[in-house]
DNA sequence: CTGTTAGCGCCTTCAG
DNA sequence: CTGAAGGCGCTAACAG
């Protein structure tokens, strides 16, 4: 480590070497008008040559704004971690924060006792809002924030609470869509191995799912849900019990790729053939969804698209704050692999 | 989003409230000694009571201490975003943070300009130190930091520079023994398909499947190493050369799992058996490592560990000061899977 | 165009 | 044990 030493200078220290006061330096640096073009020429040139950088925590204190931004991920322990979305939902944030010269906050609530901290760092001016991918309604975290009229910009959950704004994929859609292909790729005997239906984008699933069904006029008798944790070992234990049944189902819809992993584990324990037995779906085509054997349908949410329209409709909000009741609602798209049969 | 209106209360509310000056609220809030019993109940009930929080900008700028530390992901592109290593390393700094009370900055840098910003909001005083997952000696952001005299603890990266602060895990160790059991299991024409080798550990790993082959006593020339990118097309195409050559290896140690199921795939796409005929390892022990067909005998890094390491290092570093040179070497773990022959 | 004057909200001596 | 005063580095509103 370079003992470089010399302190930092502050803006009063180029200010008396420029032989200006430090007003017409915050003016020069913040690119505001009204200095003189030598002026202006004179400091900028010892500022570079002092290396002199704006304190972000006087800047803070005098503006009220941080210029930052959280996101928090409510990660209930291990049920979410697992889920490759979160980080790439981080990169998209993190791009467009850089974009808008924010800089990103990494707070995750994984207990109540954090969940203090977290509303702690933000009622205490650390960030000027939040993206949070919420699970549902009764997220903790999202009733939280709420109370302290901080700006939050949820992700996977549609608020109706008025002024929110959100930002969420076609769950329902793709899940339709989904369907609807297993049906008429001849399947009719149906099954959707769904998430917890408190997280608000199992429950859109759900929806396509029967709207598919209802649709194309097949009898509700003939199609199935269950629910399990989004735990491939739990999973599994169902698949078995589902595969075994006497009226096994010939077409799968699964709420993950990692429930439709186990899916298809337990397939070829059982030695039935995908897709020719047995078709199955996934969703969110996580990196392993190319690699299962054979390698899955499934739904891709466009989750640099989700992040980025997040982190805009927060910034928006933070600046002209005239942006309440913002919904945006991306289209998810359908990878056809191996798992489905062809011209799936 | 409910207008509570009020604004938040300033120390100096709470002083007028409770009839004493801001000194006083001060030392109550950072549980300093020097207040009487009485007076300090009274104000602590006031603050609950008024919903009074520090304002961090305020003690920042009062303290020159932001209590916050950086993590920057040197994202080179595609080349490393991919990698789920960073995820899970971002989870265990975000979890030793919050315990120490630390707020965790997210910075990325995937291009100069981004450097420039990073760099900006480091010397800005933006962060007290910042965690740094480095590729190796030659890396830019490092050098970067470096100058700004700002505590840095870099992962999977020793340097030499003295003062410095490091963890990594036993790469060296974990490619010498996978390469040992390959030779053990009766594997004696080896390739090692390795990742670039300005990448720090790749180049541990390169040592220790030589180091391997040496002490077996096994000729140099009955084994090879060659270099892809991080991204498995690339590596494919290599893997499909290697593979259909005349020299077809029986052993094959790769360095991660996403190279090792490119493999793994090209072998299929020949119909060689694996392991039978090819035996394969990955490195990373990535989720994919397990869905693999065959799963994937890997290596895996005790990422949780070496996340932690680093935050305590940095933390500590923070604190006493005095620390310097600290280096921590974590253990790997050989994940067995199906991809080896029995008894490996 | 530039200087002056106040704070922003908190911490930290130094008195009393 | 508590009060008073000064300052952290920067911005902003108002004068010249």
């Amino acid at each position: 480590m370079a003992t470089t030493g010399a302190a930092r200078p502050t803006i009063k220290d180029i200010a008396a070497l420029a032989g200006v006061t430090p007003g017409t330096v915050s003016r020069v640096v913040n690119g505001r008008p009204g200095v003189g073009p030598l002026v202006r020429a004179q400091i900028e040139q010892l500022i570079s040559q002092h290396g002199y950088r704006i304190n972000s925590s006087a800047r803070q204190l005098s503006t009220g704004r941080s210029h930052t931004v959280a996101v928090v991920f409510p990660l209930h322990a291990s049920e979410l971690v697992m889920h490759p979305v979160y980080p790439e939902l981080l990169g998209a944030l993190g791009d467009a924060a850089e974009l808008a010269d924010y800089d990103l906050l990494l707070l995750s609530v994984t207990s109540p006792a954090r969940l203090d901290r977290v509303i702690d760092t933000v009622a205490r001016g650390r960030v000027d809002g939040v993206v949070l991918p919420a699970a549902g309604p009764r997220d903790p975290v999202l009733k939280a924030l709420l109370q302290l009229d901080t700006p939050v910009v949820t992700i996977g959950h549609r608020s109706t609470k008025s002024g929110s704004c959100w930002v969420d994929s076609t769950h329902d859609i793709a899940a339709e869509e989904l369907t609807t292909r297993m049906i008429a790729a001849g399947r009719d005997r149906l099954l959707l191995v769904n998430g917890p239906q408190h997280v608000s984008a199992c429950r859109l699933r759900s929806r396509g799912f029967w709207r598919a069904i209802d649709q194309a006029g097949i009898d509700r008798s003939r199609a199935r849900e269950i629910t399990v944790p989004f735990d491939s070992d739990a999973a599994r234990a169902e698949a078995l019990r589902e595969l075994k049944g006497r009226h096994r189902p010939s077409g799968v819809v699964c709420g993950s790729d990692l429930i439709a992993s186990a899916v298809l584990d337990t397939a070829r324990q059982l030695s039935l053939d995908v897709p020719g037995d047995l078709a199955v779906t996934g969703f969110d085509d996580e990196p392993l969804a190319r690699h299962t054997t054979p390698a899955l349908t499934t739904a891709r949410m466009p989750l640099h698209a989700i992040g980025n329209a997040a982190a805009e409709l927060l910034f928006a909000r933070l600046g002209d704050g005239d942006v309440a009741n913002a919904h945006v609602i991306l289209p998810t798209e359908i990878i056809v692999r191996a798992s489905t049969p062809v011209g799936f």
